[in-house]
DNA sequence: CTCGATGCAAAGAATTTGCATTAGT
DNA sequence: ACTAATGCAAATTCTTTGCATCGAG
C-alpha cells in the first residue's frame, strides 16, 4: 500500500465516479494498484483483502465487484459456470482457462485473427464476442 | 413420443453405452427423439419431462445431463454463470447468446473462420475453443 | 440376483438482499 | 445533514449428495 499505489487506485475509482469509501479504495489497490492486470473471482479478492488490516466483507466485495463491472472498470468473465471470474483489462481479447486448476491468464490478442465473424441474427448486434481456450497440462 | 422417436433416444443411448433407463430414455427422447439439435438447461429439459406423464425428478435431470455429458452425448457450454446450458450438437462451434432472455442458439460454423489462434502456453494442449457471440436486440 | 440408477429431501456453494449503521461530500 | 455505501445474517438460486428403494441385464 504505497501512496503510488493508492492514488492509482484512487484515480481508477475517480474516473469511472464512484465514491471513494476506505473498502472500495482498498479493493482498487488490490485491484490495479501495481498497473498490473489481473484475474480475480470475488472468494479470491476477499482473501487478498483479508490477509491486510483492511477488513472488507464478502458480501460487500461482491456488491463492489459489481458495481465496478457496472462502471466498466472490470469485466466479468463467463468460462466456469461456478464462479464469476473478473479481469481488471476491459478490451475485447481471448483468454486462457486452465482446466487443471481452474484459473484464468490473458490469451496474445495480436495471435488471434478471427477472419470471418458469423453475422448477428435479424434485429440483433452483437455485443462482444468471447473467445475462451481452454488447455490442459500435457 | 412416437417409435421413431423412441428409437433414436435408446439407439442415442445404446452408442455410449449407457443403460436404457425408462427416464433416460425418456429424458434422450425429448433431447434427440426429433433429430435436432437442442440447447437446455436442467430446468427447461425438467419442465419438460415434466408435461408429459413421464416422471423424472429434477435431481435425476441434473445427474442424467452430468452423465450424458461425460459419455460425450451432449456438451456443457459456458455462457451465463447462473446456470449450465447443455448442447446436443457437440461438435466445437460458436454460438449466439441473446442477452434479452438468456438463450441461446447456434451460429453458423461456416461463417467463423479464425485464421489465427494464439498458441497454448508451453507444457499444455488446447482441448477445445469457446466462441460466444453475444447479442442484443436492437 | 446384482449393481447401477433413481427419488427424495437435505446439504452445499455462490451470490444477493433487507435493514440498521456508518461515513463521504 | 443527506445519502450512498457497508456489514451482517438471512434468503435465494442452482446443483450435488446420502441413502433407501427399484429395476435392467
Amino acid at each position: 500500500m504505497t501512496t503510488e499505489s493508492i492514488k492509482r487506485g484512487t484515480d481508477w475509482l475517480a474516473g469511472a465516479g464512484l465514491r471513494p469509501t476506505r473498502q472500495r479504495v482498498a479493493l482498487a489497490e488490490l485491484l490495479v494498484g501495481d498497473g498490473q492486470h489481473r484475474h480475480i473471482t470475488a472468494e479470491s479478492l476477499y482473501a487478498s483483502a483479508s490477509e491486510r488490516t483492511d477488513g472488507v466483507s464478502l458480501a460487500t466485495v461482491y456488491n463492489t465487484l459489481k458495481a465496478f463491472s457496472e462502471a466498466g472498470l472490470i469485466r466479468e468473465i463467463m468460462v466456469d459456470g461456478t464462479k464469476s471470474y473478473f479481469d481488471t483489462r476491459v478490451d475485447d481479447h481471448p483468454h486462457f482457462f486452465w482446466e487443471d486448476d481452474g484459473h484464468l491468464t490473458d490469451a496474445p490478442k495480436e495471435q488471434l485473427e478471427i477472419s470471418a465473424l458469423p453475422d448477428a441474427p435479424a434485429g440483433t448486434e452483437i455485443s462482444k464476442v468471447d473467445v475462451v481456450i481452454r488447455v490442459r497440462r500435457t
